[in-house]
DNA sequence: AGCACGCCGACT
DNA sequence: GTCGGCGTGCTC
């Protein structure tokens, strides 16, 4: 029998590891935080040594581990724990927190790569970049300047004009940005910081100066930097490469290729590279050196992963700043309520900027009621007009729709027939697809956004047979064609997820648009999230009403964000550039989120909705989890809920554990792609009894196999 | 979760 | 006579 056992966490959903024998020639290398080769059933995959032990309870079924991977670097402590805490808090087994966390080329145990690989040219590429980073700051330092005023490093890479050829001298701080700075370079030790900001605001020279300050004044220190899915753009890489490009940047994206991201994950587990910026799944990746971390739109829901293990990543980089005791700064101009009720309570630090940093005064927004004004093209005249006065000034305009396609539904007037979906419970939403070039007849798909199904449109009703099917409200290939007919000499571009779908054709619109090629912008979210267009000075929100009467107790939250959001993008210029002017068209015009958008008084609305939420025991005063389950038919869907709620009920009188269970329901779309879903919601004031209850809940749940497919959430999003 | 093994219906 | 359905057992 073999003196040492290692504990290997596997990318399995049973047991937390798997006992394996040390070979004497491999027990110097093998220590918990070490990836390893180990056999498993037929195949071989790859773990973590989670712990070396003397002793095995299943010492006689034990094989020996194939070989430690010690060309992966050693993870450091933090990160385990990190890894646990997740593991423990979203009731999945460590394996499944830590397994997927290491890039696909890193898994099969042939990391070398051959020559020519895209995985050698990228290391190659970036020890190239890491030389040439290291080589400015020697260069840097060598001017003596202790400072980081920093005007001088701007004109760092003159032979290559690649980066967008800008002088990128750091511009002047305002006295709250330089006060938020100070604040933040007070700190060393472990603190959450929320940094509350208007759109225009500066927040992200705040972090570029934050991260350059503590970049320089410790020279082997990593910074983490998270963004939301879509807003780690070419755009903002080459502006921080331009400012801070003197250090190593590593940039982690779920669309970098393979090759590309083994090779910064690597630079950033070996603390070479210093920054690393990246989208959720970023902050689990190893940093021996973290010295501080950024949440950029602490609020965005991308934060929250969707598949796997459902972990927050916002709420996992507190969890690691707290590990690695060191600072971590939350960033939004809407922040989430969780975040806002936990700064009002003191827990976290408030930073506020509540000024624009060109100097720009903040948008005005008009609500434009729709009721009793008729529309032409989904827009009232006021809109209309707004619209004309704005190009007739030769300055852009944004028409903003948050919902993609020609139109949400097609309809018989005979017979009251709808483009329902076969498998979802969902209308199938008209499209107009195909380049539409000239004499070309455009064509009209009907396309599921749940389930992707996507058919021809039908010539004639398929219950009536009429010929007169009417396509019914607005999207933004609808408002676009509208806009044409309104404006026939405007320069018009659209951009929702449809148009971003050919690589690179988000760039070229956003590119255009800031070049000046286009006079009108019709787009969802996709548009309002962080891009900075001169010209642009006035924004029309079509219809604003989705988001006011949802059963989702967070919609008001996401509305405003979103809507705050859009509205940022208007007159941003500052100097003598014009104000923004923001339009919201709404047939509810008097309803009260309406009246703090107006008044730019985020606070307002937030301490008002914190109120609400209190008032009904709802987060962040409540600790929520959601037992999700998929069958073919939703009473056994509902039926393993209401065995699961029993067992529940059970479990919680024995712990005393004050949990609230709510009866199974089905899930507000019940069915996507012909599966029925349904969901039992559990909630508690008290996150310790309702983990408590989780944990000796999911655990026997895991182990007795059911035909129903089922899932934990906990913290969810949407209910 | 995978994957194998193992017993009962519609096809060459 | 087989191909294949998914029930249950196992993986250190």
């Amino acid at each position: 029998m073999p003196d040492l056992y290692a504990q290997v966490a596997l990318d399995m959903p049973i047991g937390d590891h798997f006992d394996y024998q040390l070979p004497p020639e491999a027990v110097s290398l093998a220590v918990p935080g070490r990836w390893v080769l180990v056999p498993w059933s037929q195949g071989r995959r790859v773990g973590v040594i989670v712990d070396i032990v003397d002793t095995s309870a299943v010492a006689e079924r034990t094989r020996p581990i194939i070989r430690v991977l010690d060309e992966v670097p050693l993870a450091p402590r933090g990160w385990l724990e990190l890894a646990r805490f997740a593991a423990g808090y979203y009731h999945r087994s460590l394996g499944e927190v830590l397994v997927p966390t290491l890039p696909k080329l890193l898994r099969n145990g042939s990391v070398t790569g051959t020559r020519g690989s895209p995985f050698t040219r990228a290391t190659r590429r970036f020890e190239v970049e890491r030389r040439a980073a290291v080589q400015r700051g020697s260069e840097r330092s060598g001017e003596g300047s202790g400072k980081s005023g920093g005007d001088s490093s701007g004109d760092s890479d003159g032979k290559r004009g690649n980066e967008v050829g800008d002088k990128k001298a750091a511009p002047e701080l305002t006295v709250e940005q330089q006060q938020a700075l100070d604040t933040l370079s007070a700190e060393r030790g472990f603190a959450v910081f929320l940094l509350h900001g208007i759109t225009g605001s500066g927040k992200t020279e705040v972090y570029l100066r934050w991260i350059e300050q503590l970049l320089d004044r410790d020279p082997t220190g990593q910074v983490l930097m998270l963004v939301p899915e879509i807003a780690l753009t070419p755009q903002l890489s080459a502006q921080l490469k331009a400012r801070l490009g003197r250090h190593p940047i590593a940039i982690l994206h779920s669309d970098v290729a393979d090759g590309e991201r083994a090779a910064a994950w690597l630079a950033a587990a070996r603390g070479e590279a210093r920054l690393v910026i990246g989208t959720r799944l970023s902050v689990l990746t190893p940093l021996p050196a973290l010295t501080a971390i950024v949440v950029d739109e602490e609020h965005d829901a991308s934060y929250k992963q969707q598949e796997g293990v459902h972990y927050s990543a916002r709420d996992l980089a507190i969890v690691l700043a707290a590990e690695c005791k060191v600072p971590v700064v939350l960033g939004s101009a809407t922040p989430s309520l969780e975040s806002w009720g936990r700064a009002r309570a003191g827990r976290y630090r408030l930073l506020s900027l509540t000024e624009r940093a060109t100097g720009a005064s903040l948008p005005s927004i008009r609500i434009q009621p729709l009721r009793g004004h008729p529309q032409e093209q989904g827009l009232t005249s006021p809109a209309r007009q707004a619209i004309a006065e704005t190009l007739a000034r030769s300055e852009q305009a944004l028409v903003f729709i948050n919902r993609r396609g020609y139109a949400p539904v097609l309809c018989c007037e005979a017979c009251g027939w709808l483009s329902a979906c076969d498998a979802c419970s969902a209308y199938r939403v008209l499209h107009r697809s195909g380049a539409s070039r000239a004499g070309t007849p455009s064509r009209y798909r009907l396309v599921c956004h749940h389930c992707a199904l996507e058919t021809t449109v039908p010539r004639t009703c398929p219950t009536c047979g009429n010929i007169d099917l009417q396509a019914l409200g607005r999207g933004t290939q609808r408002i676009e064609e509208g806009l044409a007919q309104l404006f026939p000499q405007a320069r018009i571009a659209r951009l929702d997820r449809d148009v971003a779908r050919r690589r690179g054709a988000a760039e070229a619109v956003i590119d255009a648009a800031r070049a000046g090629e286009v006079d009108l912008l019709v787009g969802t979210q996709m548009l309002a999230k962080g891009h900075d267009f001169e010209r642009l000075t006035l924004v029309v929100v079509v219809d604003a009403d989705a988001g006011l009467f949802s059963s989702d107790f967070r919609a008001p939250e996401r509305l405003f964000a979103t809507l705050t959001q859009v509205a940022g993008r208007a007159g941003r210029a500052g100097g003598q550039a014009r104000q923004g002017e923001v339009l919201i068209q709404t047939r509810y015009p008097d309803h009260p989120l309406f009246e703090y958008l107006c008044r730019h008084d985020y606070a307002g609305f937030a301490d008002q909705q914190l109120e609400d939420r209190r008032g009904m025991n709802l987060p962040p005063f409540m600790y929520q989890a959601l037992l999700r389950a998929e069958a073919d038919a939703i009473a056994d869907a509902l039926g393993f809920l209401g065995q699961a709620r029993d067992a529940a009920r059970e479990i919680a009188a024995s712990l005393g554990a004050d949990v609230r269970l709510y009866d199974p329901v089905p899930m507000p779309i019940a069915r996507i792609a012909g599966k029925e879903r349904a969901q039992l919601l559990l909630e508690s004031a008290s996150r310790k009894a309702l983990q408590a209850l989780l944990e000796r809940w999911i655990t026997p749940m895991r182990q007795s196999r059911s035909k129903v497919r089922w899932q934990i959430e906990v913290d969810p999003l949407e209910i």
